[in-house]
DNA sequence: CAGATTTGATTACAGATGTAATCTTAACTC
DNA sequence: GAGTTAAGATTACATCTGTAATCAAATCTG
């Protein structure tokens, strides 16, 4: 599994908003929630290419970046190796920590409803 | 908040077996999942001392442990640091995840259902 | 008590990470 | 075409992490 350090996520997070991308378009979307340096964000980017979780093709003297993992498979694998070393898996005992401590919304309990039903609906099938 | 790496954390699970427990303790529990040297472990419960995770007793010419964090707190804390970095705060899209790739068992839907209940029971009131 | 042991303290060292600065060189600009 | 830019490549460096080895000293043993 490719594993993206916290900066190195964040990254991602800029390319995942829309790809291929430039360099610099990079650079501007991370302008609105860090202070990084131009040259940091290169850096990230680089060892991004060199992890292969972003994959690049020469356009004139620039790069165009493109991502090569979804974010959707990247935040599940995640969540999976996070939920088995706190919780030895169980996804139950998260949810109830967040319930315990006063951290879940009406729209939560919603969500995790609707979820439990359309689980339902498949298993029934 | 204490931010604990995954050996770091390794060690506080076996702390969190029981404690006080003196170094060899540690080690004993630690041999059954790891071929960490006693030395490594050392280190790291020493690292532990330092980030004041855990505190220490003399007694004789060894020290007596005990976690300053309890395991729950502490998973609380790296789960919402977790959830908010990953998917902005919202604790359902982790657990659609789950669902989608079928990785929900029975047991798992029945906890949720029982945290959900018990949530509407504590608004009701 | 003297030597052996064992404990924690200190030191080691490579790879990952955050955070850039400097170097090279292809591509604009005049 | 020659100089200037600007993009990516390379280098830098402190801190954190994993993984120990070595050191110093208190304590046990004979």
């Amino acid at each position: 599994m490719i594993e993206l350090s916290k900066a190195e996520f964040a990254v991602m997070e800029a390319l995942w908003q829309g790809h291929p991308a430039k360099a610099s378009d990079i650079i501007q979307r991370l302008s609105n929630d860090t202070q990084w340096h131009e040259k940091t964000i290169k850096t990230l980017v680089s060892r991004l290419v060199k992890k292969q979780a972003v994959s690049f093709e020469k356009q004139g003297r620039e790069y165009i970046y493109t991502p090569t993992i979804g974010r959707e498979a990247y935040t599940l694998k995640e969540s999976q190796s996070f939920i088995e070393r706190f919780f030895r898996g169980r996804i139950a005992p998260l949810v109830s920590g967040f319930a315990k401590t006063e951290q879940l919304s009406q729209q939560d309990i919603d969500e995790l409803k609707q979820i439990i039903k359309q689980w339902e609906q498949k298993q029934g099938k």
